[in-house]
DNA sequence: GATGAATGAGCGTTCATTCAT
DNA sequence: AATGAATGAACGCTCATTCAT
C-alpha cells in the first residue's frame, strides 16, 4: 500500500487554480506559506503582497496560479477537505461493522489533526487551524451560488456524502442523515474553537475533545437497523 | 403585559458602540439601513461610506457611533442574539415540564424568523440573514480573545447559557449541555445556509425546518430525570 | 514688590485668541491641559477634539477661544517669550555693569526653565519643552508673512530686541547686535534639543548647560566700549 | 577631476526609501516634482496625491519609494547635507591654513545656494528654501530618537563633525567645538529666516549674508594654536 | 513562465469646522 | 456662554490587478 501510495495526490477542482500549484516548486512554496501565513495573521488581513514579501517572488507571479485570494482560500479548504476523505476512506474501509465505522469516521473529523508526513508542502495543523477560523469565510459570500456552480464546494459535499451514507448504513431508517453528517463536520469546527475562545461555554475543556460528544450523540440517535 | 412591553429595549454591551444608536434619530437610521445593506450587498461590499449614501450622511457621522464597521457588525448580532433571548423567555416562561419548554427553545432558536413590529428600526428578517450569512465573521477574527474580554460576545454566551440550563433541568445527568445547546444555536443557523445553498447535502428541504431535526435530537439524547 | 506681583499677568498679543482664555476658568484649562497634551503627544497628533476628551469639554467649545490649533500654539509661544521677557527684566534690573547684565540675560534664557509658582495655569516645565520642540512650527509656516503683520510675532521680537540692546550696551561697535541675541535665544533651544537627541554632536552634556558657551561667546565677541 | 565626477550621487541611507528613487526615471521626477512642490506649498500643505497630480502619477506609485512624505522630507534633507559635505570636502581640500579653511567652510555652509549642474534632477534653490523652512520639521518629532536610531540624521550629524574638527584644527583647546559647529550650521538657516521675514531683528541686510557674521565669530572666538 | 514596475480605485479614518440649541 | 451633533472634505494608505519585459 506505501508503494500505492508514493504517487499520492489530494486532487482539488481545477477551476480553482489558472496553474496548478502542484505543478512547480514556486507553487508548492505559495501553497506552503501561504497556509503558514494566513494562520498568523489571519484571512482578513492575508494578502497576495505580503506572501509575495515572505517567499521573495514579486505578487503578480502568485497571479499566475491563483485569480484572487479567496480562491486561494478555496483552494486550500478544498484540498482539506479531501485530504480528510482520503483519511476517513483509509481509516474506514477495513472496518465491517457499520456503528465502528461511523465512530473511526468522528474520529477522524473531530480528533484534533496531526502533521501528515506525505504531504510535504503542507503544514496540516495550520492548515487545521484556518478550517477552524477561516474556512466558513469561503462559502459565506454573496457568490456562493456562483462557485458552487463552478463545482468550488465539492470536496466539502463529497465529503458529507460519505459520512451520510454510513449514517444509513448504521440506521437506514434515520430521517437526517445529512444534517447529522453536516453537524458532525461543521460543528466539530465550532466546537473546537468555542473551546479555545469561549470556554464557559463549553464541555470540551480538559482534553475532551467533541469526539465524545458526537459518538454519544450517533450512540443515542441512530438505531441499529437489525433491532 | 403589552403596556409592560411599551418601553422595551434590546440593550447591547455598551463598549460596541462610542454613541448609542437608539438615542437619535440619526442612529436608528444606521441601525436600520445598514442592516438592509449588509443584507443586499454582503459584509465584505459593505462599507460606511455606501451606507452614508443611503441614509444621505456623510460616513463621518456614522464614526461618531460605530468605531468601524466590524463594531457595527458586532452591534446587530449581539442585538439579535438580546432579542432572542427576551423571545425565549418570553415563549417558555409560562412552560412547566421542561421537555416542552425545550422544544418550545427550539423552535423560538431554529424556525426562520418573523417581523417584529415593536422594533421599528429593525428588520429581522433582514438581520435573520445576516446572522446566518455573517455573523460567524463577526469572531472568527484574530482579535476574538480580545473582543471576547470587552463583553462583546455576552449577548451569545447568555443565550447559550439559558438554553445549556433547560437542557440541564430536562437531564441534569447529561454530560454536553453546553455543546449540545451551542449546537443547537449555530448548527441551526448553518443547516438554514446549506438548504439554502447546498440542497444536495440537507433534508430540511420542502419546508421542513431544521427543528424538526434538533426536537428530535434531545428526544433521544436527554433522558427524562425520573425515569 | 510681592504685592505689585500679585495681579501679574503675562499680556498675549489679543489677535491670537477670539476669546481671552484667562476670562474663564474653561480657558485657563484649556490652557492648562493644552500645554500638557501637547508636551505629551506632539503638536502633530494633538487636536483640539483631544484637548476637549481630556477637559471633558466639547471641542466646539474650544473654538471659542481659539481659531485654530496654530494659533494656539502661536499663543502659548507668544506667553513664553512675554514670560521671559518678564523675568529678564526682573533679573536684570537692579544690575548696573553691562556685562554682568548680559550674563545674567544668557542664564534665564538659556538655563533649564524651573516651575513658577506665579502662574498656576501653566506648566511651565510642559511649555519649554514644547518651545524647544515645537515654537518653531509657529513661524516656519507659509502664512509667516501674514501672522508677522498681525503682530503674533511681537514677544519674541521684543525680547530678541531687550537683548540686542543689552548687547549694544556692552559694546556699541558690535555689528551684528541683533545676529547674536537670536543666536542666543534660537540657539540655546537648538542646543537643549541637539543634547537631548543627538548625544554625540554636543558638548552641552554632564550637566554643563549652553549657558557656558554662551557667555564665553560673548566675553570674546564683544569689547568693552570704553577699552 | 570633472571626469571623476561625471559618476557623481549623493548617498542616502537606505532606510529612508523602499525603492531606490535614483534608479527609475519615475523616481527621480518624484524627487525633481516633490522639491518644487513643497517649496511652493510648504512641508503641511504637501501631499504624495497632490505630488501624484503633478507628475501625472498615481499616489500609489509613490508609495513604492517612500513609506510616508515624513520619509520624503528627510531624503530629501539627507540629500542636502550630503551634498553639502561633498561641496565642503571639495572647497576645502585644497586649504592648508586652517583659518582660512574654517572661513571657507562657513561660505559653504551660509552663502546662499547656487544650481548645480551636476544634479539634474534637483532644483538646488527651492531644496535650500526647504531646508530653511521645513528641514526642523524632518527631526522636531516624536520619533526622532527612533528615526536617529535607523540613522536618518547620520549626513547632518557627519557634516556637523567635519566642521567641529575644522574648529579643532583651529583651536585645539576651544571648549565647544560641537556647540559652533551647529550654531553655524543650523543657526545660519535661522538668520536666512529671520532676515527674510522678521527685518526689524537682523542685521544681515542689504545684501550682507550671515557669513561675516560667523568669520567674526571664529575670529573672535578661536585663539590660533601656536599662539 | 516569472517578474518588476506601475496604477486606479476606494477604504477607513480624522480633521477642522459649523449649526442649532 | 457653552455645548452636542453633524458634516464636507481630504488624508494616508493599501489592495487587487495589469502591463511590459
Amino acid at each position: 500500500m506505501d508503494e500505492l501510495l508514493k504517487n499520492l495526490r489530494v486532487s482539488v477542482n481545477e477551476n480553482l487554480y489558472l496553474k496548478d500549484p502542484e505543478s512547480s516548486e514556486l507553487g508548492k512554496k505559495i501553497i506552503r506559506n501561504g497556509i503558514i501565513l494566513i494562520d498568523e495573521i489571519g484571512f482578513e488581513d492575508f494578502t497576495f503582497r505580503k506572501l509575495g514579501g515572505v517567499i521573495k517572488s514579486n505578487e503578480s507571479s502568485i497571479y499566475r496560479y491563483f485569480e484572487n485570494k479567496h480562491n486561494f482560500l478555496v483552494y486550500i479548504t478544498s484540498w482539506f477537505w479531501g485530504w480528510k476523505e482520503f483519511q476517513l476512506l483509509l481509516a474506514t474501509n477495513s472496518i465491517k461493522d457499520g456503528r465502528n465505522k461511523l465512530n473511526k469516521a468522528i474520529e477522524v473529523l473531530a480528533l484534533p489533526v496531526k502533521e501528515d508526513i506525505r504531504f510535504k508542502h503542507i503544514d496540516e495543523v495550520a492548515l487545521n487551524n484556518i478550517i477552524i477560523n477561516e474556512s466558513s469565510k469561503s462559502y459565506l459570500t454573496k457568490k456562493v451560488d456562483e462557485d458552487n456552480d463552478q463545482g468550488y464546494f465539492m470536496a466539502f459535499k463529497r465529503l458529507a456524502e460519505r459520512v451520510s451514507e454510513m449514517i444509513k448504513e448504521v440506521d437506514s431508517g434515520y430521517k437526517f442523515p445529512y444534517s447529522l453528517a453536516t453537524t458532525i463536520i461543521n460543528g466539530s469546527l465550532n466546537q473546537h474553537f468555542v473551546s479555545k475562545h469561549f470556554p464557559t461555554i463549553t464541555d470540551c475543556k480538559d482534553g475532551i475533545a467533541p469526539t465524545v460528544f458526537y459518538k454519544n450523540m450517533i450512540a443515542n440517535l441512530l438505531k441499529a437497523d437489525h433491532e
